[in-house]
DNA sequence: ATTCGTATGTTATATTGTAACTCGTTTGCC
DNA sequence: GGCAAACGAGTTACAATATAACATACGAAT
């Protein structure tokens, strides 16, 4: 089976908290240190953080307590501009890797070592979006995950 | 766009909780009274029930207060079993209403008023497994959600 | 200077989910 | 019958996730 492919850049490191700050901004948000403090947890994380994990991080960084409360708020507005994710069977966000393009994305979420690999296939969404309109469902946000075992866990 | 069709039973009522009974005791597994009173429960809401809920109605049907303890228990095996689902993006449950075959589903859920309707395509949800495989990913079990709102939330 | 909007802090509380241990009943075995 | 094992459920405690309500700080607009 194919993939959609992607033809658009994938951030990382500096460059993924630039395009960051940049869509947030051109959302008419402000990049505020906390909100910097609070993406740059979330990047660092090398699979589905908890807000209360992104709280401890953000903590520890600035070296003062951050209540969870706070880093809710901010991953709230992160998920609306499409800085995040939120992979809803893990109670847990990723930092999007490309904020400036919409996707219905596909999580999958090793059962055993919790890493998450995000794939985009618009074929798959679009088809889950057609099935929800078709029932009458309208502004359809298809949630799509998958859990199982990675490769590097089967190995076991 | 087609709908993959069902031509098995739609149980209720009585009849569902018969099915229900059968198909768990088919997998060596007692039905117990605790059991038929938690499955009535959930089978009772008209939209997905989160543990408590179904705490809170057990408890009344039987007289004495029930812990969300016992009905996590119960809701696991009934998972387990085909006889309820959890909706992972509602953190509730909802009672199968055809335990006897398996499907991968998929949920509707409005945001606005929290009726789920429950569809099946297995054309969708084999595309969403093939697409986990070539990903790497063993046993895959699809989560397939959408958020949005139902055409009776629509008319306001 | 005052007011307003926005971001964050602070505290409290609600909701969801597990762990650990106990007790009672049934079943099978001697 | 007596006994142990297996299972279901009760009980208590607690952990993890999420929201509500109100206070404070600060810059921008009037």
């Amino acid at each position: 089976m194919f993939m959609a492919r992607h033809d658009h850049q994938l951030h990382e490191g500096e460059a993924l908290k630039k395009a960051a700050r940049e869509r947030l901004t051109r959302e008419g948000e402000q990049w505020t240190d906390m909100r910097a403090s609070v993406f740059e947890a979330l990047a660092h994380f090398d699979k589905p953080a908890s807000a209360y994990d992104i709280a401890e991080a953000v903590s520890k960084s600035q070296g003062r307590r951050v209540a969870a409360n706070s880093v809710y708020r901010i991953l709230d507005l992160f998920v609306n501009a499409n800085l995040a994710r939120r992979v809803e069977s893990a109670n847990a966000y990723v930092a999007n890797q490309h904020p400036e393009c919409l996707h219905d994305c596909i999580f999958l979420i090793c059962d055993t070592c919790g890493q998450t690999v995000h794939i985009d296939d618009d074929s798959l969404s679009g088809g889950v979006r057609e099935a929800a309109r078709s029932a009458g469902f309208s502004a359809p946000r298809p949630v799509i995950e998958v859990r199982g075992t990675c490769s590097d866990c089967e190995h076991d």
